[in-house]
DNA sequence: TTGTACGCGTTATCAT
DNA sequence: ATGATAACGCGTACAA
């Protein structure tokens, strides 16, 4: 029974098209819209989104794909997309990829059938061919943390790179020179970009590399348990350590405890993320942390322009700087 | 230059009804559906859920509004909702209601506007009376984890009475006489049960109340952490600390270890929800886990009967039951 | 069972 | 600036 904006017309007393030009911000005379606007009220008439959308083959929908959407880091940037957009009347869909690459083509094409307007995507792997043909040319899409391979176009990633350099070199200026590394599947764009960061602060530093200080988990907490198990094991411990995304961050220091290795006293450790965690472990962790809601806010700000038709210039890609937060989990092993 | 039912009934030979017939699952002879069928694919044809949608009235669209996106238990119960969703063909949106009761109200009326076909609400407060103002009598909504005053509908809840009674009463058992309470705001309906929980084991074991002993927190982190140190600041310490939800219990374990205070040997704890940093503080925490997957689950199990159309009964509230996990934060007092 | 034609609520075009 | 009217793509009476 809602009040369409022929009802709207009819009470007023103009045509429908008048009605239809006030409501979009065109040019009225004073009187038009002052009985419009008495109508709109009388009627309580809001505008169908759905009518309008047949016509303007807009939705005012953007979707957000993620592998896992129970993820700390994925829904910082979740929120402050949404809040972002909603001062623009968009509605958020979100989707869970569930770390499957079929998962994620079958969201993306889910998204495009249900007409969103724009796409921000957190790849779950270095696969990126089946965007474009899933989404088609039409569909701006927005990459979050993540590079894909095959497929460019505007993203918002971190200097994974340098964030690592700068944590581990601060634990090379402590005095550490074994240091083990936890890091991420090597398919994935940050745990490559972040053993990379490690490598080459090593090679700056000239410290060889060990290869057997180098394990690899999934990103997932439970590796990282495993992997910090293992490097323990090792007959030459290494002095420090650095994981290299959040949840094996958790694993790796449950490890820790469980095994009753003092932090920083038998092992320096750098993590990711999660401030809140860093206070609640003792001693409190020195770790990068991502920028998450300036992830999401840029990626917003370039799938609007995007979305308003801005299809100018190539591919923007946002490098954002993550900070070091050095707190009590290293060691000094200058001054003993 | 997406195909339309009429690319699709040309290219068939058929009339357009029939195509629509043939989408819709009604009978077609089957030379008929042949026919449609390659066309379909021939034109790679997707029905075009926006000018359905104009004549359904179903938007295929569940709006999901909590407090705060950002946050592990709001995350999980979206997950859930949209993965059992999914093969329905419903898209979730998500709204952030920034803990505000204005904000509330306009992502009410947000979703109404974008029609969509159902809701699932977690209420910032126990005010419920502007939710049928905003959403109307047409659109069904399901509460997750609180009830509000004045309204009543569908509901799915977890039974934090007896779940907080359990715990303490486990603390009881081990001879813990004097137990602190940091309780949740006391105008969010969870907080108010986790108090009446610990109240009633208290008063059926014959254990006067102390006032003292019961602090306030907001949920938040911070509070926890206030509310702990103040405990602790008591002339007369309690023996063991019961913290009513998951933020407040990051805060008041942080507290613990900033002072320097052992768990359980000088502080038995009881906290709430997150099993991954149980295991990560040391000791492993005692915790009262919510059905997080689940509350989500029958949420959107009713929703979707409701959507169907099924108004019958009266509103139906699910209780589910938490579980207490026991572990080492619990000093055993009975066996000094 | 099938075809025709209309309506859903809006925007856009074209005279006026 | 405004009014009348044709789309947008689909579902559905109604008639055949």
């Amino acid at each position: 029974m809602a009040a369409t904006i022929k009802d709207v017309a009819r009470l007023a007393e103009v045509a429908v098209g008048t009605v239809s030009r006030y409501l979009n911000g065109y040019k009225v005379t004073a009187a038009n819209r002052l009985r419009i606007e008495s109508a709109v009220k009388a009627l309580d008439f809001k505008i169908n989104p759905i009518a309008r959308s047949l016509k303007t083959n807009k939705s005012m929908t953007v979707a957000v794909i993620v592998p896992a959407l129970a993820n700390i880091f994925s829904m910082n940037i979740i929120e402050s997309i949404e809040r972002h957009l909603d001062q623009f009347g968009y509605s958020v869909m979100v989707c869970d990829s569930q770390y499957g690459l079929a998962k994620e083509r079958a969201k993306l094409e889910f998204v495009k059938e249900k007409y969103a307007d724009g796409v921000v995507l957190m790849p779950m792997c270095d696969r990126g061919s089946h965007i474009a043909g899933a989404l088609g040319p039409e569909i701006p899409v927005v990459l979050v943390d993540r590079l894909v391979d095959d497929f460019v176009t505007d993203a918002v990633v971190i200097d994974n790179i340098n964030a690592v350099y700068q944590a581990v070199e601060e634990l090379i200026v402590r005095g550490h020179r074994r240091i083990g590394m936890i890091a991420g599947p090597q398919g994935i764009f940050t745990a490559r970009e972040r053993l990379e960061g490690y490598r080459r602060v090593l090679k700056d530093y000239g410290i060889a590399e060990d290869a057997r200080l180098i394990l690899y988990g999934d990103y997932l907490t439970v590796t990282g348990y495993q992997q910090m198990q293992r490097l323990l094991l090792q007959e030459r411990r290494p002095t420090a350590v650095i994981v290299s995304n959040y949840e094996m961050t958790l694993g790796a220091v449950t490890c820790l405890n469980d095994q009753g290795v003092a932090i920083p006293e038998d092992l320096s450790v750098v993590g990711f993320d999660q401030l809140e965690l860093s206070g609640l472990v003792k001693p409190a962790l020195s770790v990068i942390v991502q920028p998450k809601e300036e992830i999401g806010l840029e990626a917003a700000k370039i799938l609007v322009r995007r979305m308003n038709g801005d299809k100018s210039g190539p591919p923007t890609i946002v490098r954002l700087k993550a900070r070091f937060l050095r707190r009590d989990s290293i060691r000094d092993l200058n001054t003993p």
